[in-house]
DNA sequence: TCCAAAATTAGTCAATTGCCAAAATTTGAT
DNA sequence: ATCAAATTTTGGCAATTGACTAATTTTGGA
């Protein structure tokens, strides 16, 4: 059975330039375009502005004029293509369900399976990569998972109302780097990734189990360096 | 207060070449040492042929009497690095400990404090996104994970020993997953750094949790595309 | 229709890249 | 001490990179 949604163009969400012609917007998208592609298919070594310029059949020069720098290009990519993300998360988050429960689950499993996009197994990597050594990056990068707890937050108050805040907190931030991390193992083309559906099993039945048993002081209960 | 484990030089295992002088042994661990600080301070687009040489003291001609091409060393300094975790983890594996909930609460520690210095931060995303377009790297980061998981499966079956063999492995796999992915969230100099005592806490707990409860057809109840 | 602004093209520049060949030097067994 | 093998240096090459300028074409409001 094959699947169908892979070659999906992956979306972007693009700011309206301020004064220009149609014309001058569909450039700058379609030049974004071509860099995720390039980035999503052949590594953030294909980004060359030759490249970008060949896969958005312009010129060379051309980029220079929507871009100061190829560094820019490359903020405005990542910017948009982290605000599409946003949007998802945004949507994702008024999902309708019965209890918090369950709506916990499907937050898990709707993230899970976009894990499994090709789109998504192959930018975060290259974003966390980036966010090492560009502040800009590691800002923009904290600011998309700050939002994409949002939600994750509210489920687990709504759950567990005893727990504390700051707990509470770190609970979300613990469920969602162990979702981050499934990306390198059962993302797209990963070799566990026929097993997804049971990583979403043990995920839904341990991010429950957690944010229902934890108690109040139970996570900072004994002193990192107590023997 | 300062912590100064920081700016040690990372570890390499570097088997010994075939025939030639003790200053060949040295040059060739030199450059991947240089190559390996150049990735780690300043990510895989510092890993240029002339900086190596200049890192490692050398002329730029000379690495490529050790290299044939830029490719070949690179290759030749993930498997240095991969080699020098497999050892670690080996050693890991070791680690005396009363029940085995005590000794898979020992190795949790042992991964989650690993993943806090520089070297793991910084290398392992590089690992990540390199195998996404090289098939060399994909292998190698396969047998790097895989012997990683022998201790904790083995950690398992004596937890649980009802559990069958498929289900023990993904439940392996979805914990070094939840593992790895804490990199981004509380690596070195990442913004949660500080709450690493805590996702140890939780870790352990929903770890042994899932070990002990767990019990056989679980996991694979529900068909994925069951509504 | 006209025309200024917007968008695009063509061509060039210095800098950097990986790679290579030949000469010079160092090593260590004999 | 000798000498062949191993290592290092020197100098350069062709290709690619990001950036820039000037000329050309397109756009869409007046």
């Amino acid at each position: 059975m094959l699947i169908l949604t892979d070659f999906i163009v992956p979306d972007l969400k693009i700011a309206p330039r301020d004064g220009g012609y149609a014309r001058g917007q569909d450039g700058f998208e379609q030049i974004l375009r071509a860099a995720l592609t390039l980035l999503v298919e052949h590594g953030s070594g294909a980004l060359t502005l030759r490249r970008i310029a060949t896969e958005s059949g312009m010129n060379v020069g051309n980029l220079n004029y929507y871009f100061r720098s190829k560094d820019e290009l490359i903020r405005e990519l990542l910017n948009a293509v982290i605000s599409s993300y946003e949007d998802s998360f945004d949507a994702i988050m008024h999902e309708p369900g019965a209890t918090a429960a369950e709506r916990l689950e499907k937050l898990v499993t709707l993230i899970l399976e976009d894990i499994t996009t090709k789109k998504t197994t192959r930018f975060f990597p290259e974003l966390w990569v980036l966010s090492n050594h560009d502040p800009f990056v590691q800002d923009r990068m904290e600011e998309l998972y700050d939002r994409a707890r949002v939600s994750l937050n509210e489920l687990i108050a709504e759950i567990n109302p005893a727990l504390p805040a700051d707990e509470r907190e770190t609970l979300a931030l613990f469920i969602s780097a162990s979702m981050e991390g499934l990306t390198v193992f059962a993302g797209y083309e990963k070799p566990w990734r026929s097993r997804m559906p049971w990583f979403e099993q043990i995920a839904k039945r341990s991010f429950v189990t957690l944010a229902r048993e934890l108690k109040p002081g139970e996570i900072k209960g004994l002193s990192p360096d107590a023997a």
